[in-house]
DNA sequence: GCAAAAAAAGGTATTTTTATCCTTTATTTT
DNA sequence: AAAATAAAGGATAAAAATACCTTTTTTTGC
């Protein structure tokens, strides 16, 4: 469904959420270890939330990552469409290129309201919902 | 979600269950013209679910692959157990390695009925349910 | 028996994804 | 100003998934 990195970025999104409000900000290296992930691979997914303002970062000594205060605002779909792509939950789950509810693959409609229940709560579901430990 | 080679494959066995009643057997470059799919690579996945007994084949002249009276009893998620492992629809959609009821990563609950649904369609619809263009 | 057909099998090649390394740039502290 | 820190960026490496090619085995029809 989602690709490592994406997931990796949603739960380094979650991360940032849990700690804001801490004063110091997250660097590369906390956030891996945290979350078990590989530190350098990590931080060219940041790189890249960051550079669509889905994510905050300052250089630096005492730098490293957080929220702003228009991060918090964008949805969680955001982070899939910017990692894996905007049609990550339309795509037909046989890959067939003309699966659609008029011409549905034979698991169309089995998938189709799971991939609509999981876009709505990504939608609905922003960055900054995400604090103090909520799910979505 | 699913791999390449677990959409072709299920593709594929649909493909035989609609030709199931015609005499003659569908070779992998029918199949693979049928689908749109690579012939070389979809010719290894029949190799493996004819292994499993998920479909039969004869070789030589006049051969191919066809659904015997056993395969056409073999649950469609089996397919999926064979292709991509028996644990694909069990993993978080988030990768943690921890997520459970108990412990839900951020989407677990969104996501949790969407997989019993699919996996309760992949159990319950049979190979031989897709003859005659049925879905599942 | 022989030639042709078609799957089985094994190996190779390409592409994509995941992961690491190393240098540069920006910022802060001393 | 110098040193330390941390992200940014570029290039490379490793692994996995996907695709292709060649040989072998089996079967069929002549």
């Amino acid at each position: 469904m989602f690709s490592k990195s994406c997931q990796y970025a949603i739960r380094a999104v979650a991360y940032l959420a849990e700690h804001k409000g801490t004063d110091k900000n997250a660097g590369v290296k906390e956030i891996a270890e945290a979350l078990q992930v590989p530190q350098q691979f990590l931080a060219k997914i940041l790189q890249t939330l960051s550079r669509h303002n889905l994510i905050s970062s300052v250089k630096g000594p005492g730098g490293g990552f957080y929220l702003d205060e228009t991060n918090v605002n964008a949805p969680l779909l955001e982070i899939v469409e910017v990692i894996d792509g905007k049609n990550t939950l339309n795509a037909c789950i046989l890959g067939k290129p003309t699966c659609s509810s008029e011409h549905p693959c034979l698991l169309h409609q089995h998938f189709h309201g799971c991939r609509e229940g999981l876009r709505s709560a990504l939608s609905t579901c922003t960055i900054g919902s995400l604090m103090d430990g909520k799910s979505c």
